[in-house]
DNA sequence: TTGCTCCTCACGTCACGTGAGGTGGC
DNA sequence: TTGCTCCTCACGTCACGTGAGGTGGC
């Protein structure tokens, strides 16, 4: 398939599949200076999304399935060790206090600034 | 106070205190080339670093606090309109249910790769 | 000829990090 | 003289966004 039936199916712009190539994350073929992508191009691009919103940086994505040929279909969670995994979810529990917090302010300032009064 | 003291006493860098002035987000007084940061600067800064926290960027924090001289002590939050609240309130649920859905599924791959019994 | 999709640079954005090279007072 | 703190550039980082200018097939 084309750069924009890649794009449209995954929600990407054409902008981030040229990116994530230049990071040698995806391979597709050309014909001519038109990109093609496959089945293993596809399948690297689920790994690569998915691992996005686990919370990965591409590079820490790029080592995790970077000798991956995208034939043999794993899911991108079952390449991480133990230790990632824990430190991820550490990472990503400080994340969701701090936006929980945020939250939390801000809400108290909306209620003070209109108080409802059966919202006590 | 030195911007070293400033640095120490909010936990930020020697670089952000620059890049915050250099934004016009703090406008401390220079003795020779060295910056002094008065109570008013303070107060800025305080008023930024919880902007920051509650998830706005530079520029509109900027904008918020843009006519602010730092006398007058008032508080981040009081100087967003109800739409902006509404808007943010928004914008980090939309965050928290991210973050949570990649807690919850890197859990679960945790639990597959070393099941506990007990924790069915 | 017009319109659509594709291409390659290459600078811009966001919020700083990170040296390089130099100054000033204890 | 050494050590600490401060200074000003200015390039680097992260994950792309956004034109500029050009090509190719219906």
């Amino acid at each position: 398939m084309t750069i924009g039936e890649m794009a449209r199916e995954f929600g990407v712009t054409l902008r981030t599949l040229r990116f994530y190539e230049d990071r040698n994350l995806i391979r597709p073929r050309r014909f001519g200076s038109a990109r093609y992508y496959g089945g293993p191009d596809r399948a690297r691009l689920e790994m690569i999304l998915k691992g996005k919103q686990l919370g990965f940086t591409l590079s820490e994505i790029a080592e995790l399935i970077g000798a991956e040929d995208g034939a043999t279909k794993v899911e991108f969670e079952e390449k991480l060790r133990p230790a990632q995994i824990a430190e991820q979810l550490d990472h990503l529990e400080r994340q969701r206090v701090e936006i929980e917090n945020a939250i939390a302010r801000l809400k108290a300032t909306r209620e003070r600034k209109s108080p409802r009064p059966d919202a006590a």
